[in-house]
Order: C-alpha cells, then sequence, then structure tokens
DNA sequence: GAAAGACCTCAAGCACACATGAGGTCAAGC
DNA sequence: GCTTGACCTCATGTGTGCTTGAGGTCTTTC
C-alpha cells in the first residue's frame, strides 16, 4: 500500500475517519466530497478530504442535515480543505443553531418541571401541552423537536378548528 | 354533534390535541391509544385519550421515540389518564434524559468553541472530530446526536482499524 | 331519505442517512 | 499471471413517524 502519497483510497479515507464507505459514496453522492478516479474507475481523495469528513461530522453533532451542510460547504472553496478563517465562519453559525437547540431543550425541560410539580396537564394551561410561546413552531432547526404537528387534510377540511369543541380535562 | 357527552370521535380528538387524525390511528396502532368502536365501526374516544396524547405530544417533544412512549406507558393503568404520581414518576425519567442530551449538547457546543478558537480539526486532538470522551457514543438517548457513527461490513472485513494507517493531516 | 361530510381499511409513499446485496472489476502481492 | 481483497454500480432495504390515496361506509343534517 502506498503510504505518505498523495491520495487515499476509499477504504483508507474510511479506515481514518471512521465514516462507512457506504457513507462516504453517499456524501460523495451529494457533493460533500469530491475524487479523482484512477484509469480503472476507483476513487482516489485528496487527503482534504479527511478534513471535509470531519466537517460533515461535526456539523452531524451539531445537528444539522447532510443538506444543511452541503448548503454551508457550497461556500468553501472545493480545492482544499477549510483554513482557519473558512472554518470559524462556518461553525460560528452552527453554534447559533446549537444555542438555539440547547435553549429549546432548557424550555422543555422547565416546562416539564412545572408539570412535575403540578401533575397538570391540564388542557388549558398546561406549558408542556401548549407550547405556544416562544419556543414552539419556530422553523429553524426545531426538527427533531417539534416536527410533525401540523393538521391533516381530513382534519384541515373537517371540523373546524379547536374552538368547535368546548374544553374538557376531567380524566376517564 | 355531542357536546359535554362522554366519549370523542377521532376528528374531535384531533382538533383537541393538535394531532393528525392519521397521527392518532397510528398511535392507536402501536397501543398508545385505545378506542371503543361504534356500532358502524367508528372510533369513539375517552376523554382520558385527550391526557394520553398530552403524555406523547410532551415525550416527542422530551426527544423519545413512540417505542419509548410505549414502553413508559405500560407502566401506566390504560383504563385513565395518568394522575399526579403516575406522571410525575414517568416525566422524571424523562426530565433525566433531557439534562443528559442537554449535557451532550453543550458538550459539543464547547468543542465546537474550541474549535473556533484554534481553527483546528486536527485529526490528532481536534475534541469535535474525536469524540471518544465521557459524552461521545453513550447509547442512551444519543439518538438525533450520534447515530451513524459505526463502520460498514466492508470496512470491518477490510483494512482494518484506524491505526494501520499513519496520521496525516496537512491539507490539499 | 338523500346529500354531505366525517369516518373506515389497507397499501403505498415520503424524508433522512445510510446499509446491504448482487453481480462484476481492479490492483497489489506472490 | 493468478489469487485475493478492495473496489465498482445499481437496486433495494431499514427505521421512524407519519401522510396520502383509493375505494368504500357511517352519521348527521336538511
Amino acid at each position: 500500500m502506498h503510504d505518505g502519497v498523495v491520495e487515499l483510497t476509499i477504504g483508507e479515507l474510511s479506515a481514518r475517519s471512521g465514516a462507512a464507505v457506504s457513507a462516504l459514496r453517499y456524501y460523495e453522492s451529494l457533493g460533500l466530497l469530491t475524487s479523482t478516479r484512477t484509469s480503472g474507475g476507483q476513487r482516489r481523495f485528496a487527503r482534504s478530504a479527511l478534513r471535509r469528513v470531519a466537517v460533515v461530522q461535526a456539523a452531524q453533532r451539531v445537528g444539522l442535515t447532510l443538506a444543511e451542510v452541503a448548503q454551508a460547504m457550497a461556500h468553501l472553496p472545493a480545492d482544499h480543505a477549510p483554513d482557519r478563517a473558512e472554518w470559524a465562519r462556518l461553525s460560528r453559525g452552527w453554534r447559533a443553531r446549537l444555542d438555539a437547540r440547547i435553549a429549546e431543550l432548557e424550555q422543555v425541560r422547565d416546562d416539564l418541571d412545572s408539570c412535575i410539580g403540578c401533575g397538570c396537564l391540564s388542557l388549558r394551561s398546561c406549558r408542556l401541552y401548549n407550547p405556544g410561546d416562544a419556543a414552539a413552531a419556530r422553523g429553524a432547526g426545531a426538527r427533531f423537536l417539534l416536527e410533525g404537528q401540523r393538521a391533516s387534510g381530513e382534519t384541515a377540511r373537517g371540523a373546524g378548528p379547536v374552538a368547535s369543541v368546548p374544553p374538557v380535562d376531567g380524566a376517564g
């Protein structure tokens, strides 16, 4: 095997980055990585690909989707790994998202605390149940937290919004 | 429409809970909800179902999967909505998970900060790149954070672990 | 009693991030 | 040059949490 040589096979990149071979191919298909090919059609990665993979993995730990990573990386030069300034720009944006996400989770935690205290889940007042305030329903970065809370067509066409039925909160 | 009556149609439950009709059917298929049926085969939910849906939604905000919610709910009596003590038991467990999750994100944030400072992503020393310590690779509750970091068969069968290739960290 | 809207049951589809398998090729070492 | 392991390209599958659609039924209201 070539050693201090310039290029890496996909297996080497996998071993060094910890990403699976199939994941690397997938990243390439999304434009997150580029490679040259040998005459036989096998991929060869520049060593800078190692850093790119590291960036992808970092972004995933932050909670970004690969599409978002691709978008962010589009602002980076393709021919070399990000240098200090470029990486700082990227990661500062991610930090903001991280902060927002942490804040949301802390909000949920506080709401949960208030519910533990009151044992409520009252449909009228419980903040866990009625996340209408600041943190809720924000588009940005709430993916794993608040996804899937919109009404279906069947519901929307149908009986109208919540107000059409009077409040109930006695249990069974 | 019946009004202060004991049972709710699925549409009413949807309107009152904010969950889509299709989601409610799905929850029932997972055992998260139960219903009786009219002679015509339509679902009727006890009012306690409202609280059960609230609990499911709360758990999702915490970050649990529905399977986990189902498991947690298996410890609750099926015939009534959770009372104060039962809800407290449940939510205290969730709180621990929330705390762990928040701690992990804070760890990532700190690592990110150190990387912003040094512009590194050095394969040898960067903590974002080498999440080997405390927070990483924990089984519990790291779903959205650390999923998909295991090697594939192709990689595992192949060139062996990281040590087989000497370190490289120059960029392109 | 008839229209309309809410409801029913499958079955299939979507999004995300890959993993897996089939069937075949390349490259390195002996 | 021959074996063997690494690599290739599709195509399809996995898990989670639903949504959408087709085709049909129930219930309520006028």
